[in-house]
DNA sequence: CTTTCGATTGACTGGTAAGTCAGTCAAAAA
DNA sequence: TTTTTGACTGACTTACCAGTCAATCGAAAG
């Protein structure tokens, strides 16, 4: 009856959804959200731009998911890092170089971050989930210092995430400005997260 | 000959434009660049939309002077200070409070910034005006921990900087996460800036 | 081979907004 | 009073583009 099972179904979706996110996250990160045209993303992936609409409701879903799923995937493996088994400092360390990599290596979403928050229509969208993400990370990162009996872990790990943030802004402004080992020894020694240090 | 002499003019000019500046501002500011429509700065500033072309070449090049303009109001003064005649230590403490205090009251600056930044013709635009403001706060900053014998100025410098960034990052993402008293004991803490210490 | 139906196409539409321009205004000089 | 000219007006043009939809495709089931 059917032409294909749904399993089958599922997984064509499933392809042509991830390709067009693709296409969606490099042609947002290169003209920004009101330069990049639906059409472009569609040209890019290959496919017609009715086909957009057959997967995604508009155009301001389309860039919700694309930049969302880009959000997971970078820091999926720095969250899940932080829960593991390790020595607090150990923990934190790891999970600043890893930051700091996926800032160098993933600056364009930075690009897309200031244009989720500055577009009004794509912030309304993307508030709550955002939000979110953010008291997460600083629930995480206080617990590791309140394991390292920082007097307030809160305010440490709300300042440690926004040197990080701060950072990722500064390597867009001026990306020769940044030197990664220096600004690390700096992180290292005003958290005192030397090796060895308790 | 003449209906009016060039002083009288360039006055009427001046004033036209600043209030065209001021409604701009504040429409970019509540709008979002793309959202903004020239017609509501026009309206805004009680003139037509022709007058604006008189003013300014483009929407562009409104929202750069209107952006720069801001810019330079807001932080001439902590410039200023930190050029004065008195001890490193005091004027940095005096330029992150101020800086604490600009974010929190005109936190829609950040909004603006975000958006001179990520969208593609405007950041061409400001790219130069923006890297050097940079570049002169890092140097300036970065004296001020020479004069501290901090070991590496420049680096303590840009990570005093990208906290301030970042907190404001924070504050606009969630205003209700921000402590100014907290983060700003931290701050001094971890920048070695508490009263009466060398 | 025929049927079925989800997937795909791309030409089209309707609304929008930056920028233009022909004409008006008003204040000072002559 | 008339002339001059910079300032100003707002209706209009022009181009654009998100989203729609009627038509078509194609793979598997029957």
């Amino acid at each position: 009856m059917s032409p294909r099972t749904p399993e089958q179904s599922e997984k064509i979706r499933e392809e042509r959804r991830e390709q067009i996110l693709q296409a969606a996250l490099e042609v947002f990160a290169e003209k920004g959200y009101h330069n990049a045209r639906v059409s472009d993303v569609a040209a890019r992936a290959g496919v017609s731009q009715g086909t957009i609409y057959w997967y995604f409701k508009s155009k301001e879903e389309l860039f919700e998911a694309a930049f969302m799923g880009r959000i997971n995937t970078l820091f999926e493996p720095i969250v899940q890092l932080l829960q593991q088994e390790f020595p607090p400092q150990a923990k934190l360390l790891a999970g600043i170089e890893a930051s700091l990599d996926v800032m160098v290596q993933d600056i364009e979403l930075f690009y897309l971050l200031m244009q989720a928050i500055s577009i009004p229509e794509v912030a309304r969208l993307l508030a709550y989930d955002f939000q979110k993400f953010y008291r997460e990370m600083i629930d995480l990162v206080a617990s590791l210092f309140q394991e390292l009996d920082d007097p307030d872990p809160r305010a440490t790990a709300s300042l440690l995430i926004a040197v990080l943030d701060g950072l990722g802004f500064q390597y867009m402004i001026s990306p020769e400005l940044f030197d990664r080992e220096r600004v690390l020894a700096q992180i290292k020694k005003k958290f005192h997260l030397q090796e060895g240090e308790r």
